[in-house]
DNA sequence: GAAGAAAAATGAAACGTTACATTCGTGTCG
DNA sequence: CGACACGAATGTAACGTTTCATTTTTCTTC
């Protein structure tokens, strides 16, 4: 043994007496002689070599490593999205390099400008930045977001879910419906709930009213102050409120029960996500599921196809309901 | 322009008019005549350069990557960890590359083969195989258990953490405490939660029952069937529970009020960890809590160490107790 | 058994960097 | 005014792979 450090392709070629070419093969699963895989085999275990994939990404220009890019990994929903990616990924002996934003545009440039020096083959990315600059001859998938039409998007069927979370109030006895929403600071694709859901009031010939809270301004004030505007007599004048998260819909119920205001007797709540308690794994309250794992998975089967040249521009994944105790059912 | 591949610095020396070493200087910010730097930078930007750090790896054997390695990134306690440890990373310029394990041992193997291939800067892992090979060159911190004394385990006071629930039970009133743990494959740091509960009680001459609930049966029977074992007249004979993890805590609260048992009226109960809830982000339990995000900082400070001679062994940090509303105070 | 074809192993070149030994140019001092 | 020294830019040799044009071996077939 000469050097200290790590083994190469060529130790193990003098190891195992064969040409270089040959170690090579063998630990790409090329034809090679039965003799000789069992030598270099042989020889490599002796030394404890290992592919040094920076060499052969190097060449290859193919790293197996991908990127995921998220406002956060602590945020449920977010976590089981890098839970899903992580699964299907190693699933196709993909690693996976986690970049996390805080929903910063400048931190979501850099991350894609970090993750790009860094030569993966592709990107998952769930971004705010309305002009990000992506590289693109990389693959990218975005979640939840619509960048055009060379950038494939998934999320949930968002306006689907909309309509089902009014129809389900409806049919729930609700006569006066409200939209919440917490101002996102860009349009994405999970605005079409909202859509979706005055669309589906409307059909019914219920007239629905939606708020939007300024979540810079604190939710707790400005809600307030819209209720008691909204306050007839003691009551609300709504009767059912589609959330547009589940965050947002505890919020909300806490907000409701400090006020008097019982749910789901009172007001019926219908959130968006599907996140589910810690250790328990119950729902948090009625939601429209989104179904995390397959959109994590499509992400991952749309970013690794082979054939690139003719990719869906917009995947709508299939929405459940799901009663969770914020409704009277 | 000749290629339509990625331009390299060669294309950049190329159009700058400059030699291949000036540009190397330019990126790596060893100096360069101000003139020069100016023209390689408008160079690069109008190419649209980006290092390729693959190649760059290869030459210098830093890749500024290091891998985490978990038992998955849904438990709150380990995403919290993964954003503390991605925000310390990310702040010294250090990628993160993402290895879940499932807490399976073979995972935790082939994730570390994996992620030596990928020729990180070091590893920070979260494991359970009680022989894991790992290369010895490369800088390894472990969290919450012990390997050797070669290798840094960074976790809480897990001892003091033990002892201060005891104090605490004892000073609320208890008079019959028991800890209570699920049996974890392989003995880590956090055992010694069990141990610091015990010495305390002892220490205050109070006897100390301590019950160890095997997962694989499922936590509901085995619980069960011991609480009627000590049952005297329709009350419990215990009046304080120490779980070992705040997910225990919060299983164990829901069999107890199914029983008719009432928390913290007639048993009170610490837990451990300190997870916090969604959204609202208050304590599940009364609780001994870690500092997850200094123990992330450490970790990541341990294994970025440039002096890497005098490591500590074991790294204990200061755990506090907060109530959550499962004991009387 | 020799010649030719097919199959398999060989080894050199290239991937995009860094690092170091060279060369170049400028300024200083005798 | 020439020689020297110093600083700065240059260019080449690695780094550890893959790939492909060669060479070598093995097998057919007459």
């Amino acid at each position: 043994m000469k050097h200290n450090s790590a083994p190469t392709m060529k130790d193990v070629a003098l190891e195992a007496g064969v040409a270089l070419g040959t170690v090579s093969k063998v630990f790409n699963d090329l034809p090679v002689g039965e003799s000789y895989r069992l030598r270099v085999e042989e020889a490599a275990r002796k030394l404890g070599y290992q592919v040094n994939s920076y060499a052969r990404g190097l060449k290859t220009n193919r790293t197996f490593t991908v990127a995921l890019i998220l406002p956060n990994i602590t945020d449920p929903f977010f976590s089981a999205l890098a839970q899903g990616a992580y699964e299907s990924l190693s699933a196709r002996q993909y690693r996976m390099l986690l970049s996390l934003t805080s929903s910063n545009p400048e931190a979501e440039q850099r991350c894609i400008r970090m993750v790009q020096q860094n030569k993966v083959d592709g990107i998952i990315g769930l971004t705010y930045n309305p002009n990000l600059e992506v590289d693109p001859a990389l693959p990218y998938v975005s979640i939840d977001r619509y960048f055009g039409p060379n950038v494939p998007c998934v999320s949930s069927d968002n306006f689907g879910g909309g309509q089902m979370a009014a129809e389900k109030l409806l049919e729930l006895g609700c006569r006066h419906p409200l939209f919440l929403r917490v101002g996102s600071r860009v349009p994405g694709e999970s605005d079409k709930r909202g859509d979706g859901f005055e669309s589906a009031c409307r059909r019914r010939g219920v007239k629905c009213d939606s708020l939007r809270l300024n979540d810079e301004d604190g939710l707790v004030e400005p809600f307030r102050a819209f209720l008691s505007q909204h306050m007839k007599g003691g009551r609300l004048e709504y009767d059912g409120i589609f959330c547009a998260t589940d965050a947002l819909t505890i919020h909300i119920r806490g907000m409701l029960s400090e006020l008097g205001l019982r749910v789901p007797e009172d007001v019926q709540l219908i959130g968006f996500d599907g996140i589910r308690r810690f250790t328990t794994g119950d729902l948090y309250c009625s939601t429209i599921i989104q179904p995390i794992p397959r959109l994590a998975e499509t992400c991952v089967d749309l970013l690794l196809r082979e054939d690139r040249s003719n990719l869906p521009r917009l995947i709508c994944l299939p929405v459940t309901y799901a009663s969770g105790g914020t409704t009277r059912e």
